[in-house]
DNA sequence: TCCCATAAGGTACGGATAGTACCGTACATC
DNA sequence: GATGTACGGTACTATCCGTACCTTATGGGA
């Protein structure tokens, strides 16, 4: 027995769209873990071969559907100092990665350890180079404001309180950074480092 | 049809002892997402139950399995300087995590990730603690020598390095992190902080 | 020496889910 | 109107976690 579709049948774009849409639903209804193919079908109104005729894997679907997940970007701080600054970047990164959608990114970079190509599309999805560029604007800015030495304005430090952040993530586990951590990142390292740098050597 | 056991049972210790060892073994063979519930107890001559008895979750047996294949832990470096310390140090590590070990570590700090017990569990295990304090050794050491300011005995100071050499890990994915790359955590960052606390503020 | 609670062995099963196969059918295109 | 491609529907394989249930050996106490 076996219902007959009477409706439209859709195609291509449209039909990918719906499956997108369909996956992200579910990715902010109960996270990573918990969106089955089967489910991502259902509520897309088709059927499982659809989805793997364009995401071989389950891990690249939900990759593809947090991007519509996290959405617009998050404005660039500017308060006028370097700690300022920081501190409020330092600040909106750990609001998302404590919110349920930090759950889901952790789920997709475990899920997408093991595979080169999926850990790039993620990094590519997730903003991790907008990040980056985030603070070496910053960095920049502080240059300008003549808070800060030329070689400041380096890739390695500009990435510092990122991986600082994540590497408290790593320890803690699931609840969000306290704000006296947050401020110790800066106090206790950027900001002597990126001092430090203009004088020694 | 059932066989009949003519052998002697084991019981208690021994055969958690032979989990174990089978659980190990399954680990260091094919990685944690090969080590079936099934596959050990097979190895082990025995079956789930006994298995279940003793550790609630697949997750809480793969940690107690990785301990053992952690096994030895690696020699404290003393090459006389902070630079060479911290770069073996960082080398010793780098090894471990590049290694099958490291995707194994990976694998469990992702599968207890939500669960805070099996995570301070493994924590415990991995021996995140022995590390920290290793590095914190290596800093008065240093400040013995001369070589930093007594400011540079600082948890987040020594906790530092890991934390990028993670970071590396989190953004490029399985090989190993250059060598170059761990020179630069060391020179760019590490000692310049370390000599930079003595001097500001 | 006997008895019995406990833990082990054996096996089967429930439940979930990734991924595949197959076939009929609508739709776009020519 | 013919045709190839992609979609819908469905069933199926395979895997694996965790549980249930019964039988049986073992060791300690009466």
């Amino acid at each position: 027995m076996r219902t007959v579709a009477t409706g439209r049948r859709r195609r291509g774009a449209e039909l990918e769209e719906a499956i997108l849409r369909a996956a992200a639903e579910e990715l902010a209804a109960s996270g990573y873990h918990a969106m089955t193919m089967d489910k991502v079908a259902k509520r897309a109104g088709t059927n499982k071969n659809a989805i793997y005729r364009r995401w071989p894997q389950r891990a690249a679907l939900g990759i593809a559907a947090y991007k519509r997940l996290a959405g617009a970007r998050t404005p660039m701080p500017d308060t006028g100092s370097l700690r300022g600054d920081a501190l409020e970047l330092l600040r909106q990164t750990n609001a998302t990665w404590s919110s349920p959608r930090g759950a889901i990114l952790r789920d997709l970079l475990a899920a997408a350890a093991d595979e080169p190509d999926l850990l790039e599309l993620l990094r590519e999805q997730a903003g991790a180079s907008v990040m980056n560029a985030a603070w070496l604007t910053l960095l920049s800015r502080a240059v300008a404001r003549g808070e800060a030495p030329p070689e400041a304005v380096h890739p390695r430090v500009a990435a510092l309180p990122m991986m600082l952040l994540r590497g408290e993530y790593a320890v803690r586990g699931v609840p969000a950074v306290p704000d006296e951590v947050l401020a110790d990142i800066v106090d206790e390292v950027l900001l002597p480092l990126v001092r430090g740098r203009g004088r020694i050597r």
